[in-house]
DNA sequence: AATCTGACTGTTG
DNA sequence: CCAACAGCCAGAT
């Protein structure tokens, strides 16, 4: 059984590493990983993935598209607000959307 | 090895 | 401002 490729394992860390009250895009987290084209990748990778330990929560759509959470949208925006952020509900390609605008580069 | 999928993104209409 | 289309990428089947 093969261990997690090194991109994998690259996205997991970047994402490891936001600090709290901070978010990413799945373009930044994808930069960091070395493939700032591969964000598609990586929301793959965090889909699969479910690593506990890893604020999964904190990584979203560039347009503030919350993306999904295994379905439970509603507890990943909790989680957010959770650590101070504010969000509201908007409609990105018919994702929910954000009100507050991501750092855009961690 | 080929094909499909999807927690993406930028551009167009 | 919102919806649809096309382009890209790594993993899974």
């Amino acid at each position: 059984m093969n261990g997690p490729s090194e991109f994998e394992r690259r996205v997991i860390a970047a994402v490891r590493r936001i600090p709290p009250g901070r978010v990413a895009t799945y373009g930044d987290v994808a930069a960091l990983a070395g493939k700032p084209r591969a964000a598609r990748a990586v929301g793959n990778i965090m889909r699969t993935a479910g690593v506990p330990g890893v604020p999964c929560h904190r990584v979203i759509g560039a347009g503030g598209a919350i993306g999904g959470f295994g379905g439970n949208v509603q507890m990943k925006r909790e989680l957010l607000r959770a650590e101070g952020i504010e969000v509201g509900i908007g409609r990105v390609r018919g994702f929910e959307r954000l009100r507050w605008r991501p750092t855009r580069r961690a």
